[in-house]
DNA sequence: GAGTGTATTGCAATCGATTGCATAAAGGGT
DNA sequence: ACCCTTTATGCAATCGATTGCAATACACTC
């Protein structure tokens, strides 16, 4: 007769499992929901000032934690919070990240960073991952101008900001800098040394950095009197040390080559420099270069690199407050935070030859 | 008498609030069981096919995604696994992040990263916090030798492995890489050049990396022949670029000071470059430069800096997968992987001036 | 001492999914 | 025809916490 009944199974929980409301109810004699309400500071106005002593003391005893997600699920807020970033390893990036977490962790939201790298399907399913994960909010640094996954996410009307790139419509909220102020302080600075020929190496178009970068950067070109066939420009496929050097070579290549080049970014700026000493060419004698971003350890560099700082982490921080505000009040209405930026004159930058 | 009920409430859940496993099972006029199991793919093979399709499509044409925080609940498993990092700013650590999520990712793990900071007691609750959130595992990249954290971890008996960094007991399982190693690689690099007065910048002596890569320094010069006094070290209080200015200048400031230095860290070897230039000398004609960890654009410094390259992507991978294995089989024995460093040999150093 | 509060605490439903067990229907063998 | 498998589905408990409502006890007023 095989009566034997299930082993190991009435092991029930003994091992070292967490103890859970029901443990530190049974120790205090009370029920589980005397407990949840002495422990919550909103309701423990509710249980009388000695029971709730009692309480969180035999809840330190055990070491009890309440389970967050079981928590989530009643009240429907997991205080988690995802965040879309475009490339982890893009030095420019962590400081954001350090102000987005440094603000929500603050109020007791844990975040999932996810890098997406560059395919843009993945975001959409990246996004819905995150939904079903239940996160309370999103913070996408990844948005292209036209990104689908903006309707997406007002579809599913859930608390969005965007931090560094915005989109075209403007339909979310976002934390950004003046990306054509950036620009005008580059060019003006240029200009202010001598020079007359810059080229601009622009970002994807397809971003609203590098899309208003270069709008920014014709801007201040015109605005100094500089005529249209002397700016070159030259757009790169991605924010990269590569896609820099590749985009600089053809401008070095020109029959009239610039005496400036502003890149969109330091990592773009990084290929300019490889792309000089390709050349056999020096910066800044034979060429000035112009960052952005201000990313660290570019003052290291040789030379140290004039670039357009933006207050990274400050843009982390308030993009972290304006999802907050957002979940306390889902119905407020959208909104634009800009940053100004300043330039670093470093040493890549000086007046033209002669 | 204030007897306002609450108003709002009743809204129940109409919105575009996602669906529900119900809402599909109503759809298809099944049982919310049967729609888990047509769902899961190691139980759809208890559905028969065509209610399997069907369902599939409900799914699809909902837009339903399984609730994760709740399916957890039942289940014990969260899908979230913590990982602590001792600061995300330090470009070293992107790329061991990005090995650690990309292979978690591909398991349908998500991971929360926290930045520690320097504050050891906020760890411990750190880990408390993650523990309470229900994560599935932890991968620490934040423990000093003799971290009360991993007392803490063995006692909740959770899936942990320790990454770049370990502990003195060796009670859990880790990937390294070989610090010794690296170190000898380093100091037999600059014996090859003609060197025998070499300094060491050594990192905080309460974390392995420091120590070890310390006492691999001493034992490689001892291996080189090199006499006790002919070496010199000086101990930075953290892996910052300030922290080694600082230790630098201690170098150069003694009588006798070295031909060439190697740093525990490329953090530290940059602040070497700013003690460097702060005293007047050059590098390398004056003093040749040995960094450490080969992180992202030290080849852009000036000059290149020779440095002994670790594979952190590797390292992440790796680190994951262990603590895939550890969930899986938790009775598993911990593990040490050590990864052999290589030497990245740039233009910071050169044979000593005559 | 009845009436009316007010302060505490317990009860039970609920959140969304999973899964052991029971049941029902269909198929097969003799 | 009957019994025994298989196969497919439903039922209901469960995970851990929260919270509206009900119930009890105690105090106070007149």
């Amino acid at each position: 007769m095989v009566h034997k009944t299930g082993t190991g199974r009435t092991t029930k929980q003994a091992f070292s499992s967490r103890p859970t409301i029901k443990d530190v109810a049974a120790k205090c004699g009370v029920h589980p929901s005397t407990v949840s309400r002495a422990l919550s500071p909103a309701m423990s106005h509710l249980v009388a000032p000695d029971v709730a002593k009692r309480i969180r003391a035999a809840a330190a005893a055990l070491g009890y934690q309440v389970n967050v997600a079981a928590a989530g699920l009643r009240t429907g807020r997991s205080g988690l919070i995802g965040v879309l970033a475009p490339d982890i390893a893009d030095p420019g990036f962590p400081p954001i990240l350090s102000g987005v977490t440094e603000t929500l962790g603050a109020e007791g939201y844990a975040t999932i960073v996810v890098d997406v790298g560059t395919d843009c399907s993945r975001e959409q399913e990246i996004v819905d991952r995150l939904i079903a994960r239940g996160v309370d909010g999103l913070v996408l640094a990844t948005v292209t101008l036209n990104d689908p996954v903006v309707g997406h996410c007002l579809a599913a009307s859930i608390p969005v900001v965007l931090v560094n790139r915005t989109d075209a419509g403007r339909r979310l909220s976002a934390v950004v800098t003046d990306d054509e102020a950036g620009m005008r302080l580059a060019v003006e600075h240029l200009v202010g040394l001598g020079h007359i020929r810059i080229g601009h190496i622009a970002g994807p178009q397809n971003v609203s950095t590098g899309a208003l970068r270069r709008a920014g950067f014709k801007a201040a070109a015109a605005r100094a009197g500089l005529s249209a066939h002397s700016i070159m420009i030259e757009i790169s496929r991605a924010y990269t040390r590569e896609e820099g050097r590749l985009a600089a070579l053809r401008l070095l290549d020109r029959k009239l080559a610039p005496t400036a080049i502003v890149a969109a970014n330091d990592l773009l700026a990084l290929g300019i420099y490889d792309a000089l000493s390709e050349r056999g060419l020096n910066c800044p004698a034979d060429v000035s270069v112009v960052g952005h971003n201000d990313m660290p350890y570019v003052d290291m560099l040789s030379p140290p690199l004039t670039t357009v700082r933006i207050a990274q982490r400050k843009m982390g921080n308030q993009a972290a407050r304006l999802l907050l505000d957002q979940i306390a009040d889902p119905t407020a209405h959208r909104k634009r935070l800009v940053l100004e930026p300043s330039l670093i004159v470093r040493t890549s930058t000086v007046p033209p030859k002669r």
